[in-house]
DNA sequence: AAATATACGTTGTAATTACAACAAATTTTG
DNA sequence: CAAAATTTGTTGTAATTACAACGTATATTT
């Protein structure tokens, strides 16, 4: 129970809850925490979960594989970050993803079963435990979304297209800088970084962009021309 | 307030909710139904959200719209499910997609102020409320998840495998039906329908899978062959 | 400042895909 | 049951993509 409380005291989960009843929270979801190597599988696919898991250092891959054994990186999750929640709501679904270290980890489970029918010590917290959880989910749940949009769309410029769309409405402007590097953005849009290098050289070149390393420029039909 | 008693309180919203209560709540947060014709935007894309959408009637398309007018559909609601919660409760992100009713559609709104800062009257079944939208999150979330594995990876053939061998796991068998038609099934895995129907015969004859219409069977390396 | 590592852009080729157009099969309707 | 409508399968072509290989620029290290 000693892992480290700075951490645990800062993350989402747990914001708004004061120190003495985030220890009853840890105390009534029985919470225990396991360090794993790089390369461990921090949660096992195809395996029953019913407990939220709590980064509280190092960070780890969220990877899917199927039948015949091709691995895909779904998310990543680091320091303060939670996973799992999802199924752990979900009591039937078994998640058919893993979680795979990436580096010596160390996590925190929480019993889910304290968030459906929490003991009394913990009533005066609950509501703030849900709402934090509420918007955790929330959040998670709109970028998935956007995610989904970029990616749904049917070539590397349309998706490219769509992710600056949004780059776009984010900053209420043409002009903004991207969080990712090309391979990142390519990962992210799941396209060939290489492909999608070039698709970006032949969109400046139709005039619909103009950029410089991280820094886009939306060029609109007829707005903003020099 | 007389919009049909009979859905709102089959919905799972409101699941484990007595009919009073359920009362209380939509008063408390100034549920008013409207209906919208065909057509018509029920939320117009980038506009601030914080109401919960409920489809007491009809159907709609969560759609999203890039800067050059594209417009992809994102997801279907149906009577008794919901919409625009994540960023009712995420408030300050402004959500880029629209919904468009597919039909006269009539759609209850609730502020989702009640949910943060319920009035007295809610405190009896307020956190059953924070449980059920936690469950529908939850179970969004995941099916999310599953679709972007889906959709991630970069060849149709990956697509329909990763796509199988969730269907495998959901059923526990290697033989199962599928809940689409072809046109559905592609448009889920956002890829050409024709080009779908043909990559699954390639893989007929690669003796990957056997299959006949919405029937699939799969045919590991050396598993139960007659 | 040289050496190294990392990120980025370019190009060619083989493979894959979208798209269109049509044929075959299945389901719905009168 | 026949006709119509819908769904599914097939094929060819033009466009797009993945992949590999390599050159260049930028950042980091020593």
């Amino acid at each position: 129970m000693h892992t480290d409380m700075n951490v645990i005291q800062s993350i989402e989960l747990f914001s708004g809850i004061c120190a003495e009843n985030i220890g009853i929270i840890l105390n009534c979801a029985q919470s225990n925490p396991q360090t794993f190597a790089e390369g461990e599988y921090i949660i096992k696919p195809n395996t029953e979960l019913n407990k939220i898991a709590i980064v509280v250092s190092g960070k780890a891959h969220v990877v899917s594989e199927d039948f015949w054994g091709n691995r895909t990186i779904i998310s990543e999750v680091g320091e303060g970050e939670i996973f799992g929640e999802a199924h752990a709501i979900v009591l039937y679904e078994i998640p058919t993803y893993g979680v795979v270290a990436q580096c010596p980890t160390t996590v925190l489970f929480l019993d889910a079963e304290c968030i459906h029918t929490p003991c009394k010590e913990m009533a005066a917290c609950h509501t703030q435990l849900l709402n934090n959880l509420l918007r955790i989910l929330a959040r998670k749940n709109i970028s998935y979304m956007q995610k989904m949009d970029h990616i749904s769309k049917r070539s590397t410029r349309q998706k490219l297209l769509s992710y600056f769309s949004e780059q776009m409405n984010k900053h209420h402007s043409y002009e903004f800088d991207i969080p990712f590097n090309r391979q990142q953005l390519a990962d992210y849009l799941s396209v060939d970084r290489s492909a999608m290098s070039s698709e970006l050289s032949k969109m400046q070149k139709d005039g619909l962009i103009r950029y410089n390393l991280n820094h886009f420029e939306l060029l609109g039909n007829d707005y903003h021309e020099a």
